[in-house]
DNA sequence: TTGAATCGATAGTATTCCTATCGATTAAGA
DNA sequence: TCTTAATCGATAGGAATACTATCGATTCAA
């Protein structure tokens, strides 16, 4: 499956220069600089220090991106589309709507376990950032002429679907959308909270997550008098 | 109620290097900064551009807070401690399990809409600053060693106190800490989806967020087996 | 009246962020 | 094969940021 993905995965909206995954040194460039930013956080990781890693020099890397802030989101970005098709892969030739509703919630919260097919990108780094640096793609002034561009999409997109799934199980849900943006939102945060602020959440709930989100959305559904 | 609460505010947490609240520059700082941080974002935000809206120079700045990160934190805390003081309140000799449970989600999730009683601090500001700016506050490097420094007290406090509420109406739950700040934490992200990514939540369903979290509570407290 | 604390002011350094320019190399098209 | 465009590495440099250090002047308490 990952080999199909491999084909699909690619960032749609303009948030480059120049298209990263056409070259040799913007995939170079991708594959490193989610390397650092794991390594370092967002804050420490500059166009600098990513250059010289790379033996070139910043301004290189400024032909592909205007600055961290479009990478972060470029990356982000990357990583909701690929979850974008195996949220589509889970969820195929399932018939039963609760049945689907479940997988679904399932294949969102799952945590990134191994580091995937791709041959330049690190898909378990690129997890821990989406988890750790995630909410910094659009919690800034600028987002909503960002928005406006089209540079969540992908993030929209699995909201949305996820959204569809929960309406297909309770067309007369009064709130589908928050209630998938909590889950999507919400499982991410709920990471980062159980490796960091470890008192916020359950130690043994921990690997049980997706359950727990599966369980929320259920009884929110079942509970409502029709 | 607001006239207690300015006595009792207080962040204790040593992220200052000098009690901003003890002296007029302190607390003018405190107001300023709240004021430029809600204008321009905390990432345009600098020492440099307070001082001058302050007619001060940087460095007496730089006696009150290590930087505009601690800075954060500061007001993020005073904000959560503020919140801990309402909650308890609006809790405050309520008998029925449940009435309480429900008014504390409330007194939580209700957005704040008035500037407050509070002589150099706007209310309202800092809450549109607790929306915003919140995660960069703790989704750092440095978190871990924040959190043992106990820069996250009140927040993790009122997280604590919301799972004891639960935990009275259900003591079987299997995880009060996670739905408690899911519900706090929730409640700030979806008031920030509202306002800038529209899609991602229900239109008529803003004014009724604190309704919301109470119904996702509620529903999964009573669909539980016993 | 001495001493400590506070403040405004100035100076200065290291780093970051970003733009501009310029050959050298490579690849594509005529 | 010659020409042209694209790409890259390198250097230079400017503007802003994030600090640190120092130094009088004032104030306030002992």
């Amino acid at each position: 499956m990952q080999r199909l993905m491999q084909v699909n995965v690619q960032v749609t909206e303009p948030v480059y220069l120049k298209d990263p995954q056409a070259t040799e040194l913007g995939r170079r460039i991708l594959e490193q600089s989610v390397r650092l930013i794991d390594e370092l956080g967002l804050e420490a990781f500059t166009f600098g220090k990513l250059a010289a890693e790379l033996g070139t020099a910043e301004s290189s890397i400024y032909r592909y991106f205007e600055n961290k802030h479009r990478l972060l989101i470029y990356l982000i970005g990357w990583y909701w589309s690929w979850r974008e098709y195996k949220l589509a892969f889970d969820t195929a030739n399932i018939l039963d709507d609760k049945e689907r509703l479940a997988r679904a919630i399932r294949s969102i919260t799952e945590p990134v376990t191994d580091r995937g097919n791709f041959s330049y990108l690190d898909l378990r780094a690129l997890y821990r950032i989406a988890v750790s640096e995630s909410a910094k793609a659009y919690m800034t002034k600028g987002v909503d002429a960002e928005h406006r561009e089209g540079c969540f999409g992908s993030f929209k997109r699995i909201c949305d679907r996820l959204k569809e799934h929960i309406l297909l199980v309770r067309a007369d849900h009064p709130y589908p959308a928050m209630l998938a943006s909590n889950v999507v939102d919400g499982s991410m945060i709920q990471r980062f909270f159980a490796e960091h602020l470890p008192s916020l959440t359950e130690k043994h709930a921990v690997n049980r997550l997706s359950d727990l989100f599966v369980e929320l959305v259920f009884s929110t559904l079942n509970d409502r008098p029709r």
